[in-house]
DNA sequence: CTGAATCCCTAACGATACTG
DNA sequence: CAGTATCGTTAGGGATTCAG
């Protein structure tokens, strides 16, 4: 099951030379991506997305909690990035239609193994937490 | 190819039953997963770490660009998630050795498929990017 | 060598109000 | 309905300094 050095081919190893990249402000593919994906909104939207196309209120609706700015942010660095489209239609009260592009389509793929692993592992993060913040206390109090 | 709702069977389903859950202050498991290892540095240190043992200071130079607070903060974090151990020598220069614990380990296999995805469509991602500041660029002029 | 502590800046985020 | 504009708060992150 290791993955360290035996399992897998790696295509980390093709994206982090040796030193590792990070020349100045050009960032290696991977951390660039999973910045993207990594903040508060962007894969919830990516998933509900690849169940069916969405309506903007429609969205905001079914993310519980996000607001219409980040929605609208979070949607359009998707569509600039080529991975959510877009389509107005202009009837009386307008609506606009978001979609996973092709290419937006395929992300869920290595985003359901990473889900996947986060499930799977989830019990045993927590639970690793809980026994650091408890040691934690324990220094505090003697 | 796709995965929208077809060929995946998507443990997101799971981990998103209807209409999201994020009760309040519980997110799912997925956004959690996603938002630590989406911080500027912890992929970069679960990659490096899942060559071999590291140093601190090897971490710190291995890690172009990175400052001693953040290396150390995400050490912690990983520590504290289960997924780094730290073992200390208490040696006369005193030295620390990181490695990914089995669980850490783990992680770089979905890692590897997000990373694949990432570089597979980093071009694309990047053309859709300039096209689109172009396009602002042109309503600004035009 | 391996950190912890402090200060400061910026980007991300959220709430609210307003517009086509 | 589908946004934009503005403002305030907070969290992430960097530089520097100090300590075991």
């Amino acid at each position: 099951m290791s993955a360290t050095n035996t399992g897998v081919p790696s295509p980390l190893d093709t994206a982090l030379p040796t030193p590792v990249p990070s020349g100045e402000h050009e960032q290696c593919p991977v951390t660039d991506v999973l910045r993207r994906i990594g903040d508060k909104w962007t894969v919830l939207v990516v998933v509900l997305l690849g169940q069916r196309p969405y309506r903007f209120n429609e969205l905001h609706r079914g993310i519980e909690g996000i607001s219409q700015r980040m929605l609208t942010r979070t949607l359009r660095g998707l569509e600039a990035d080529g991975l959510v489209r877009r389509e107005v239609f202009a009837t009386v009260p307008p609506s606009v239609e978001y979609s996973l592009t092709p290419m937006g389509a395929t992300l869920l793929e290595p985003l359901s193994a990473l889900a996947d692993w986060a499930i799977e592992n989830q019990p045993a993060i927590a639970a690793s937490r809980r026994a650091t913040s408890a040691r934690t206390n324990n220094l505090s109090a003697g």
